[in-house]
DNA sequence: GCCGTTTTCGGCCCGACTGTTTTCAGTCG
């Protein structure tokens, strides 16, 4: 898929642009273009043989053209040429945070300063300050940022801004000035990776709030202090955006600050025609300026036309449309799970016993855990041999008679091998409650074969759940290459459920997928793929990723009873 | 550059904080 090249031609024309001082809406068009490209389901290459690229909203005639170009040829005349006007180290430049293209752009014009070394070297030593609307601030601020720069790691994994934010949130629980608080942005959303947190308060005495905000023992630097607006930067480096607000205005600030910006964007603009005003203080009445709601996000929703909109569908991804027509999906509850499939245990790579495990289950309220160790081909996870398989069935009967409020099943994740045959014979998987497939080996094969693969593996017979199907590991392995969409019709075909894995750096299927796969009428399964208890609690991670892929209670079967999901597996 | 049940031209979300400015531009949320 030459998507992404699309997409990352198009972010570096409308850099470039912004570097040149171009009109803003004509670089806002490229960048818009871009993120519709990258977030698209289908192949570009198809769309430009077919000729449909003006059906994308946000391309027309001109885009369409220079996309047609790129693809066609693998180059574009109009970049090459914007090249020779801009130097494309520039826009190293502007990833240093208070550096846009206008101060970037003045750089390079008074001193050509072109790379972050030459701006430091520069900033350092007192050169800046001659240019006009630069003092010794701002160099002071552009080293900084350099440093900022390089030490930032970028985004975080889901998880990890969960805990930091409940940390900060539990301690800014105890400032008395704060009447209503909480999580908003990315991680309200429950967005697989996050930027950076966003925290919003209530309060009458807005000041107090903030020096308490800035006091928390974590924070390393304040990067700005108003009297609404804060922002701190944390010693692990995750950045941390405050805003305080009056009662009257949480509901608008709180759909202001959840975003995303898009999804806000497009909610003002629809605001905008109808007469109205929407900020994060109140819709108002955009000739009068009269304040009309703003305490609760649900009436604003309400004055505008829509039903209420659940923070992990703002994405800007159709769910304003489905709100006009009250057509939302109820989304699975976080509290609707009754179980999870995918857990290791000693028998492989897991670091707790069945026992412990099964103990563990029924403390999270679950009625069901279903264990699923590796197979026999999987030696470097201590894959079970056929043999060792029984004496684990053994034991999963011995641990269901202790616990008789939960039903442990027997599971296996077995390995598909690079032909598409399954990692045990039929008569061995028979003998399993259940049986997960997967792919843990041979990772590099061309898409057709590893299409043909999984297909195989899935027109077995035996199999019930795929597990993690595309392989990704978030920041560290792209996916294999896949033909998804095959993958997706055959699923339905031979009644495999996807699993969405709800490990934080897998969360595959992933919230687009998902929501494809369930337009083809595809069913579900949650599994945290734990290797150990404290890996249970992840199942939050994928219910969100299974809201934010619009699915609800019945496309999942851990919402089912046990009675109900015995009918499906283990039967 | 895109787009259209008020428009094919003239809009395109709206506001806070900072630094350098004497009234605001730039950057960011
Ligand atoms: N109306 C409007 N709202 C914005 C804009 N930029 C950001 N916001 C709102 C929506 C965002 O979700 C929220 C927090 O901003 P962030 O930059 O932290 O984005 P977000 O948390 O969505 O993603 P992140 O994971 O932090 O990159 O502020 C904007 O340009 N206009
Ligand atoms: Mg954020
Ligand atoms: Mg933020
Ligand atoms: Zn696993």
């Amino acid at each position: 898929m030459k998507n992404q090249l699309v997409a990352d031609t198009l972010y570096m024309i409308a850099d470039l642009l912004d570097l040149k001082g171009d009109a803003f809406f004509k670089t806002r068009a490229y960048r818009i273009a871009a993120q519709t490209i990258e977030a698209l389901d289908e192949d570009i290459e198809r769309l430009v043989n077919q000729g449909t690229l003006e059906s994308i909203p946000g391309i027309g005639e001109a885009l369409a053209k220079k996309i047609t170009e790129l693809v066609k040829t693998g180059k574009l005349d109009y970049l090459e040429r914007l090249k020779k006007e801009v130097p494309t180290g520039l826009i190293d430049l502007l990833g240093i945070p208070g550096l846009g293209p206008k101060k970037v752009a003045a750089l390079y014009k008074k001193f050509g300063i072109t790379s972050i070394q030459a701006l430091r070297e520069a900033a350092s030593t007192g050169g800046l300050r001659t240019l006009e609307g630069f003092g010794e601030i701002t160099e002071r601020n552009i080293l900084r940022g350099i440093q900022l720069l390089e030490k930032t790691s970028g985004r975080v994994l889901l998880n990890v801004a969960y805990e930091d934010g409940t940390r900060y949130l539990n301690y800014m629980k105890r400032c008395k000035k704060i009447t209503k608080i909480e999580i908003a942005g990315s991680l309200r959303r429950m967005k697989e990776t996050i930027g950076d947190l966003d925290i919003l308060a209530s309060s009458t005495d807005p000041e107090a709030v903030m020096d308490f905000f800035i006091q928390y023992p974590e924070v390393a630097e304040v990067l700005a202090k108003g009297s609404t607006k804060s922002s701190v930067l944390l010693n692990d480096n995750l950045q941390v955006d405050f805003r305080v607000v009056e009662e009257k205005s949480y509901g608008a600030a709180l759909q202001y600050f959840t975003g995303s910006k898009d999804h806000n964007v497009t909610l003002r603009g629809l605001a905008a025609r109808k007469g109205f005003k929407l900020n994060e203080y109140g819709l108002f009445d955009k000739t009068t300026e009269k304040y009309i709601v703003g305490k609760t996000e649900e009436e604003i929703y309400k004055k505008l036309g829509f039903a209420y909109i659940e923070p992990e569908l703002r994405e800007n991804r159709g769910e304003l449309e489905a709100a006009k027509k009250k057509t939302l999906p109820n989304l699975v509850g976080y509290e609707q799970i009754n179980g999870d499939f995918h857990v290791h245990s000693t028998w492989s790579d897991g670091s707790d016993a069945i026992e412990t495990i099964a103990s563990a289950a029924q403390h999270r309220g679950y009625e069901f855990i279903g264990i699923t160790d590796h197979s026999q081909s999987l030696k470097i996870a201590n894959g079970m041999t056929e043999e060792r398989v029984q004496k684990k069935l053994d034991e999963i009967n011995k641990v269901n008679k202790k616990f008789p409020d939960l039903r442990i099943f027997s599971g296996t994740e077995c390995d598909i091998k690079t032909d598409g045959t399954l990692d045990y014979s039929d008569k061995i998987l028979e003998q399993f409650d259940f049986v997960y497939i997967g792919i843990h080996t041979g990772f590099k094969m061309d898409k057709e074969t590893m299409t043909k693969r999984i297909i195989r593996g899935m027109e077995n017979g035996q199999a019930n759940f795929m597990a993690h199907p595309t392989g990704r590991l978030i920041g560290k392995r792209d996916p294999y290459e896949v033909d998804i969409e095959q993958i997706i019709d055959i699923a339905k075909q031979t009644d495999t459920r996807l699993e969405i894995n709800s490990f934080p750096d897998r969360l595959d299927l992933d919230d687009a997928h998902a929501k494809l796969a369930k337009e083809h009428g595809v069913r579900f399964v949650l599994g945290t793929d734990s290797h150990s208890i404290n890996h249970l609690e992840f199942m939050r991670f994928g219910i969100a990723t299974a809201r934010r892929g619009w699915l609800t209670k019945k496309d999942i079967l851990n919402t089912s009873s046990v009675k109900d999901i015995e009918k499906i597996v283990g039967g």
